[in-house]
DNA sequence: TTCTCTGTTTTG
DNA sequence: CAAAACAGAGA
């Protein structure tokens, strides 16, 4: 059960080396005996990578619930059409590429930027090439380091969150938001000043987050983005359904969140 | 359908 | 408070 991810990690690829980033200061994924072996760099780039030999991943538990799924191997790059992905794929493959470019496509957000750089980790490779199908979207990269802890359903969160409007491409609304963001041109505002700071990532390119795994040069801001791009490596769906008849489980949470919504299978103990 | 971005919420 | 995770939107 739990060790899902490492299970994953494992099969995947051995060993792993792993490195734990932190990114923004999270600790997450702790691989266990990895050995990296090439320098995994990702991009090479010129950001310093680093590498941790040995790095204990653990992870700790994995999904309770988690999976059955197995998700495993799926190979997980199911590459499908790397329209752009080409470029990502030179990234893949050896570490040549650049890292870090994040193109900036605008997602849905613009995204320009970056903050400090936080963690650098590399995990060699958990499955197989890092990013060999990794969908074109742009790239991407990084993760948090903890990423699924907690993955499974019963957690819900009680959050009640709300919607906080997203007028914009911000959430907050003006009403809402105590503080503005400071870049020109960027008029968002928001709940906390706190978090006005960190979005300032936003508008700057940099990418310190960079996806341990050995051939993925993705990088990225936010943390939490690289966690759940690691699954994306490792095949981990640590998100599933409890539901009765249902069982479906999901690789990341926003999709979880949808399926749940949706259907309304909040199962047990989390009825959100 | 898959995956990333990012603002908010929850947890520690 | 910081870190982690969630959730919603969008490519």
């Amino acid at each position: 059960m739990d060790h899902q991810i490492m299970e994953e990690v494992n099969m995947t690829n051995e060993p792993g080396n792993l490195t734990q980033y932190n990114s923004e200061g999270q600790h997450g994924i702790q691989i266990e005996n990895v050995v990296i072996e090439e320098s995994c760099t990702n991009d090479g780039s010129g950001d310093e990578e680093h590498i941790l030999s040995n790095v204990a991943m653990t992870n700790q538990p994995p999904p309770p619930s988690t999976v059955e799924s197995s998700e495993i191997p799926r190979e997980i790059c199911p590459v499908e059409d790397l329209s752009n992905g080409a470029e990502d794929l030179e990234n893949m493959d050896s570490n040549k590429v650049n890292p870090n470019q994040p193109k900036k496509q605008k997602r849905k957000r613009k995204r320009e930027g970056g903050q400090k750089t936080e963690d650098k980790f590399y995990f060699d490779s958990f499955i197989r090439s890092p990013c060999e199908g990794l969908r074109p979207r742009a790239k991407k990269d990084g993760s948090t380091g903890a990423d699924t802890n907690k993955p499974v359903v019963e957690k819900p969160m009680a959050k009640t969150r709300k919607p906080a409007d997203t007028s914009d491409e911000g959430r907050a609304t003006p009403s809402q938001a105590q503080t503005g963001c400071p870049h020109e041109g960027c008029g968002k505002k928001f709940s906390s000043h706190k978090y006005a700071m960190l979005h300032q990532r936003v508008h700057d390119d940099e990418r310190p987050l960079k996806c341990p795994w050995k051939g993925c040069s993705m990088s990225f801001k936010w943390a939490w983005a690289r966690t759940e791009h690691v699954r994306v490596h490792t095949g981990a769906r640590p998100y599933q359904c409890k539901v009765e008849g249902c069982g479906l489980s999901f690789r990341f949470v926003s999709d979880f969140s949808r399926h749940r919504r949706k259907t309304g299978h909040y199962v047990n103990n989390t009825p959100k």
